[in-house]
DNA sequence: CGGTTTAGGTCAATCATGTTGACACAGTAG
DNA sequence: CTACTGTGTCAACATGATTGACCTAAACCG
């Protein structure tokens, strides 16, 4: 069993955790909001932009949901010109999914936003700190 | 305009938040799903027993969601017998709700497994990396 | 070659979680 | 008495997810 107090300690965490990340999206959700758009489209975007030509089912596996809830969220993406798909070169069922001038400019936009949100912590709580702070999220994701 | 080396960073640090953010909630969202709960259940479980005699209100400020919202979930937990409700001594219209013994027990079964975790990842990053993981954590909520 | 697997797409039914609006009732505060 | 507050509940709706079933096309394999 834990020690009492630091049940209490790893409570806090558990608390700045929730508020933290409920801070943290909300404001790109704002964004989104007046576009019509939802996370689901920020996290495509993002994880496009951050890993190019990606295949649909590479971004299956990243976001961990099923085709059909990615499905219609991409297809707007494509639609509305903010993602473009080319056919692989290998394989020519995979679709590699890029971003487009605009497509980067609004993703830019919103993590952006949380970019700066984190910056400002990171200014606040000092470079030894954020080091920790890194350390810890990497145990917590490897965990 | 941000270093594009230090966008990186951030984005790094971006994934990392939403990856530990993920991985933190799925334990108990497992546990939960056995008994026909969700995470709202959690939460509610969460605040009442950090909280004991919190009001309706209280609730509804801390979780940023409609009564309509809180409600069904609420009245389900009182109707298992997890949370009680009293009626407020100095405000009758208040009720001023507490964990059972038995909610109290799934709480911190709950709860647990997320203190286990974040104490996994404490312990392999070490007791600096938890000071400065908390202390960005702090000015993540603030900012 | 033919059979199986893989990448992708789509339809349908369903569920969970949230919203807003409207209304009710009891109790408190002035 | 009136106004506001705390709580509860009904209805309509939106969003985002699920599973299951089925389809095409391409690749892989024996």
């Amino acid at each position: 069993m834990i020690d009492l107090n630091r049940q209490a300690q790893l409570r806090t965490a558990i608390e700045s955790l929730y508020f933290a990340y409920r801070g943290f999206t909300d404001r790109p959700d704002r964004m989104l909001e007046r576009r019509g758009l939802g996370r689901v489209h920020h996290r495509i975007l993002y994880f496009i932009g951050r890993r190019p030509d990606v295949s649909v089912k590479g971004l299956l596996d990243l976001l961990a949901v099923s085709k059909q809830a990615l499905n219609a969220p991409l297809r707007q993406l494509l639609e509305m010109g903010l993602v473009a798909a080319v056919e692989g070169t290998e394989d020519r069922r995979v679709k590699n999914l890029r971003l487009t001038a605009e497509g980067q400019r609004l993703e830019a936009e919103l993590t952006g936003a949380q970019m700066k949100h984190l910056q400002a912590a990171f200014d606040s709580a000092g470079p030894a700190a954020e080091q920790g702070w890194r350390d810890v999220m990497v145990a917590l994701v490897e965990g």
